[in-house]
RNA sequence: GUGCUCGUAGCUCAGUUGGUUAGAGCGUCGGUUUGUGGAACCGAAGGUCGUGGGUUCAAGACCCAUCGGGCACCCCA
């Protein structure tokens, strides 16, 4: 029985040209964020199961989580998300950090589920948070940097919007204004989520299974709609304007528009489903009809690190998952196309091999990624070699050149072709961009 | 976890109502002077038809199971 060629159900090999994507998306990533002065950290693949169990949502733990139990009778989750592994951290350092914090990381991440486009099970995730700043301005910083890094990446305000809500508004307007109790707040939450999904009139029909007879009198549902339908804060009943949530909103719109970004529209039928949500919440949007989804998200999350038994830290993040991002990228056409590492390959020519390791190492020495063909094939299949795999550069090594100390450079994009000094040849193929 | 759908060479696919030794294009490898290009020409390798059962004189094709991909649920980091 042969062995399968596959990678694991819902996992990834990464051959070299998927690897330089990778690499390309990270470093891309990393200087945005880094250039808004956050600094990365890292952690363990493997964490208790109990850290999931206070916060994160009861199905994912459940049954999304890849879990075991170790030689000492432990249970181990692998990571399904990074948000309580850098609140455990921040908690074990609480006295000693200095605020604010600005960490990310880029974590691989596992989830048990059936694959599906977009959706994999295991992927990696941009993490960016800010710890100990309690206002509107950290979520700014947040968002503004998320938009940053959409906009390096290539992408245009016109491809994707920012979807704004606040968790402690939508509480208010079910539980307060609207006079839900608890349990249909929890329903209502869970359906609103889906609302884009479902038919208009299916969404009504499931809204009103869920009110009592009383409800039904006063017209809790049109109620609902009229808040659900709102485009903008401006359009929410009057008697809201002047909860403090729609207050910091108002001023989180201020400040986008502020540094620009002006794609950001309040929604507030957005929920997201992680439970450790305590106030804003954002997704990012693809206005691609084709692939009308929520790519990632984001918000406040101020009482995880408390879990801990400390005091408790303002927080906000968002995480970026590859998978969405790769897809977004390449249905708007914004991936590069890389060129690999390598930026020279050497042409042997007859039985030169061992004369030529000198000029080989000046060349490394200088700084030059060089690779040779060690075959001693035909030139013409050693020059095939180096096109097929996307090299620049070409350089001829022979008896003449070794004598003479004058190589043959090719470009094989421009297929010019010149005689050149090894200290010329470092010269020019340094000039790549 | 549930439902639908797909799986033939490295890739993209043909393969008639079940009927001989399963095909093409591209790619790969070799050759057409071992000092130079993706072309052209010649040639070769490469498939237990995802896997395992079953029906049949006969299965790539039909049935069941299973693995993998895609889509929709569930859920969403």
């Amino acid at each position: 029985m042969a062995l399968s060629k596959q990678p694991y159900k819902g996992a990834r090999d990464f051959y070299p040209e998927d690897k330089r994507l990778q690499k390309y998306l990270f470093n891309t990533m990393r200087n945005v964020v880094e250039r808004f002065g956050y600094e990365e950290y890292d952690a363990p693949i493997l964490e208790p199961l109990e850290l999931y169990k206070a916060k994160t949502g009861e199905e994912i733990v459940n049954e999304q989580t890849y879990t075991f139990t170790d030689r000492g009778d432990r249970q181990v989750a692998i990571r399904p998300e990074m948000t309580p592994t850098v609140s455990r951290m921040v908690a074990a350092k609480r006295q000693e950090l200095t605020y604010p914090l600005r960490w990310y990381s880029i974590p691989n991440l596992w989830r048990y589920e059936r694959p599906q486009r977009g959706r994999l099970r295991e992927h990696w995730q941009l993490n960016v948070d800010i710890f100990g700043v309690a206002g509107p301005e950290a979520e700014h910083e947040v968002i503004s940097m998320a938009d940053s890094i959409m906009t390096t990446f290539g992408a245009k305000h016109d491809m994707y919007t920012i979807r704004l809500n606040s968790r402690k508004l939508s509480d208010y307007l079910l539980q307060e204004h609207l006079k839900f109790d608890h349990e249909q707040s929890r329903s209502l939450t869970k359906l609103i989520d889906r609302m884009h999904k479902i038919s208009a009139s299916d969404f009504s029909e499931q809204v009103d299974d869920l009110l009592t007879d009383t409800q039904r009198h006063a017209k809790a549902d049109k109620a609902l709609m009229a808040v659900l339908n709102a485009t903008s804060i401006a359009e929410l009943p009057p008697e809201l304007h002047d909860h403090k949530s729609v207050e910091e909103l108002k001023k989180l719109f201020e400040l986008l528009k502020s540094s620009g970004v002006t794609n950001a529209v309040f929604d507030p039928s957005l929920m997201r489903g992680f439970d450790y949500y305590t106030d804003i919440v954002f997704e990012v949007f693809d206005t691609d009809p084709e692939n009308n989804r929520s790519m990632f998200g984001g918000g406040r999350y101020d009482g995880l690190v408390g879990l801990f038994g400390v005091d408790s830290v303002p927080t906000v993040g968002f995480g970026l998952g590859d998978v969405t991002l790769q897809n977004f990228l390449g249905s708007h056409k914004l991936l590069p196309a890389l060129r690999p590492e390598t930026d020279l390959w050497v042409v042997l020519i007859g039985a030169t091999y061992e004369r030529a390791q000198g000029v080989l190492n000046e060349m490394r020495d200088a700084g030059l990624n060089v690779a040779l063909d060690s075959t001693g094939r035909k030139t013409d299949k050693q020059l095939k070699a180096a096109l097929k795999k996307g090299i620049k550069y070409a350089l001829f090594i022979g008896e003449k050149e070794l004598e003479k100390g004058e190589y043959t450079l090719k470009n094989l994009e421009t297929v010019k072709e010149t005689k050149q000094s090894i200290d010329e040849v470092i010269k020019l193929v340094s000039e790549r961009a």
